[in-house]
DNA sequence: CATTCTATTAGGGAAATCCCTTACCCTGCC
DNA sequence: GGCAGGGTAAGGGATTTCCCTAATAGAATG
């Protein structure tokens, strides 16, 4: 198993981008990628080895918002083949670009998460048939998912993503507000079965936003839920 | 929280079941065991080939929610070596109990999360000295992780599939627009950016909630994720 | 011990949402 | 054909939410 144990090493960006070297060349792979999307912050750190060109190009366009292949990962549990995705157009408007820096449209993407609505994203490209693209697919995808949650669960130690994540931290007015509003009471009902002002609700609920980085309260909602902090009323 | 043995009632459990006996035969393992945890429902939904008394036993004694293979591992995202564990003392309290059935302190639980705060837990135990089970867990880890993956997969998509034909389809445009407000858009937001009327978007909000049972649109946003109709913004 | 930060409480006024109603176009059924 | 039902589109007016501001208490920091 060709699985460097980034937890013995003092890993900052260098030593992920050796994983990277490493996973391609021991699996016949021609490119690898990890994306770390903290879901509060609304922010994507990633490692790739890439052509530097075309990790320009990509960071320049804001492809992270629109790539379907992690869209579509960070909805799945398992692997998802990009195979999958050729007739969608926004994979189209991508991998036309990226077809130009030698990049394929043969690859898969590894979804991991962690407990505190942290998600990694694996992938990587092989350019070859379709045929020696299943057969190598089969044989290594194992050991890259066990590398993907390797990779996750080493740049959620190390970074400091994790530190937010785990004070996600709304106080308990909050989560009991955010709770009552999910389960469809309006901001005065709350009130009356907390005892508290509306005015007070209202603040509670602001915070609430703040802290989860959410626009409006429905989102807020829609957050904490997908994070485990309440449940569906 | 409950725990509702699938083995006993669905139908496709038995071939999970079997699943598990392959699992164990091809790897040389005692025994396999996998918990699906349901965040929203509150349940775990568990199917085992551990011997029926102690199945009995663990289940009446609601091990569940004091197992700590699997609180360590749900709050994890590599896969937890019960070696780890063996300090805690409640640990020894349901190990000590599993060792009349035959059952190790070797063993490791393999964490998997979906998107919506759902996690799957799946177990191997193996007796042998402390050497044979390292030399073993490192030749087979990758596979084991990769078939917790396919694991609740499968049995996440079949609670979707019941989830989907017991609850009523959102039209597309009420699906866009609740996927937008969840998103943390505005009605005007959203009907800009679909080029309709804001009090058009209103009265897809309106039947999105008739249809989900919502008093309020956040909690439509709630109950609409964790139906898996939309996806959290 | 002063200071800063967060949690909790709340009011006034602007902004957005929500309810009721109308309208048109489909699709399917008697 | 006629008609019921659902999807889509929109306006007027009542209700609710949201933003700004502000006070108090306790915990953490220096």
């Amino acid at each position: 198993m060709a699985v460097i144990d980034l937890s013995k090493r003092d890993a900052p960006a260098n030593d992920l981008r050796q994983f990277l070297d490493t996973v391609c060349d021991t699996h016949e792979l021609d490119y690898a990628a990890y994306a770390g999307v903290n879901p509060i912050a609304q922010t994507v750190h990633g490692f790739v080895n890439y052509p530097d060109e075309w990790q320009q190009l990509y960071v320049d366009q804001n492809f992270q918002h629109r790539d379907p292949t992690l869209l579509a990962a960070s909805r799945s549990i398992a692997p998802v083949d990009w195979k999958r995705l050729h007739r969608e157009e926004s994979f189209d408007t991508i991998f036309h670009a990226a077809h130009d820096f030698g990049i394929s449209k043969q690859g898969l993407t590894i979804p991991v998460r962690g407990p505190y609505g942290d998600i990694g994203l694996f992938s990587v490209t092989r350019d070859c048939s379709e045929r020696e693209w299943q057969l190598l697919k089969s044989s290594i995808l194992s050991e890259l998912q066990a590398a993907a949650v390797h990779l996750h669960d080493h740049v959620v130690q190390s970074h400091d993503m994790v530190r937010r994540l785990t004070h996600p931290a709304l106080s308990q007015r909050e989560t009991d507000v955010l709770q009552w509003i999910a389960a469809g009471k309006t901001q005065q009902d709350v009130g009356d079965i907390l005892a508290i002002s509306s005015r007070t609700v209202e603040v509670h609920l602001r915070s609430s936003r703040t802290k989860l980085g959410a626009l409006t309260t429905a989102q807020a909602v829609g957050r904490a839920i997908s994070l485990g902090l309440i449940h569906p009323g």
